[in-house]
DNA sequence: TGGTCATGTCAACACCTGTTGGCCTACACT
DNA sequence: AGTGTAGGCCAACAGGTGTTGACATGACCA
């Protein structure tokens, strides 16, 4: 069959968003990426260059945080909680990052990045205290991910049966305190 | 050289496990573990079988989890937290598993077994009620492999440079929460 | 001393991977 | 109708993988 080019890339991209998101870097291989496309490994090479930059365009990834300025301060952790729940579910780039970021450095660096760059600057506004900001932000990162890893990836039975909502309930302290506790 | 099959076995075993812990099952070669151990690869298929079985050996775990009977009970979530941040740097064994359950069904499979054969009946035991049970000890599971995640693996630079008691001191309350709080 | 067996080495196998270059073919334009 | 070109396919390469079988070699026992 013949497409367009960028419907054809845009399937390569949605083929390769998959199976990374479920196999990680290494188990995807561009050849059965090409097969779920219905089409030729040759082509990913043509349209992508190589496998990394394919996973580079496959996992661009924005955490879109909720502005949390106009939530009442006492209910930051339990949005946030909330917004994390739902945003793990919306598309598959984290799962993507995730299960290659553990056994590629340059995957985790981008972690790091996503961290730095957005999730850093939230708690830093949040709390107006620079210097403690950044290990309050870790902290929501071990809690957020955790929760990710659990669910998504080890698929631990009492973590997978919880609701969204029952995330956010439970969560939500918790990173309440990490954010605005006490030091 | 010539050793005894045991010392063979060990130190094949031992170069395993770094390799394991730092690249996971997949980047971890046979040949990279038979040169780390100065022998001949096909050494480690005589006293191992195959990769799988050396990974089986290489990764058997046990959380060593305190008796937590005598603590007072408002100390439970710290001196939980205290032991996870001893834990996960007494040996390599739950970065071999961190590593490759990311990618690896099987072994995934493994760490579901971990959780309900060790933490889960910890819980139960605790909190005496075993219909909520399951469910705090897979929040306690998402806090702890969270923070070895984050700590060990994507190494953010906040939560790398906390300290052993820092970790237990800001843990602690939630694990405490998630185990003993209401529901 | 001669022989046996555990310990170790070597070379090769079959397979899979990312990647490449040449070739085909259908469509759009003149 | 003829032709250029973008879109697509095929076959192959070079390198790396787990795994295997045949062969060497040292230590120990009769």
């Amino acid at each position: 069959m013949r497409r367009s080019a960028e419907d054809t890339k845009a399937t390569i991209l949605a083929a390769a968003r998959e199976r990374f998101a479920a196999e990680g870097y290494d188990r995807a291989t561009i050849r059965a990426i090409a097969t779920d496309a219905a089409i030729d490994p040759a082509m990913v090479m043509r349209y992508f260059g190589n496998k990394e930059k394919l996973f580079a365009a496959a996992a661009d990834f924005d955490l879109r945080l909720p502005d949390l300025a106009g939530v009442p301060r006492d209910q930051v952790g339990t949005t946030l909680a909330a917004h994390f729940a739902e945003r793990w579910e919306a598309d598959e780039a984290l799962m993507v990052l995730l299960r290659t970021a553990v056994t590629n450095e340059d995957v985790a660096g981008r972690m790091r990045e996503i961290f730095s760059g957005q999730l850093a600057p939230m708690a830093a506004e949040l709390s107006g205290d620079p210097a403690s900001a950044a290990r309050r932000a870790g902290l929501v990162a071990t809690q957020a991910l955790g929760m990710a890893l659990c669910r998504y990836v080890l698929r631990l039975p009492p973590v997978v049966a919880m609701t969204r909502a029952e995330i956010a309930e439970w969560l939500g302290p918790t990173l309440q305190r990490y954010l605005l506790g006490p030091p």
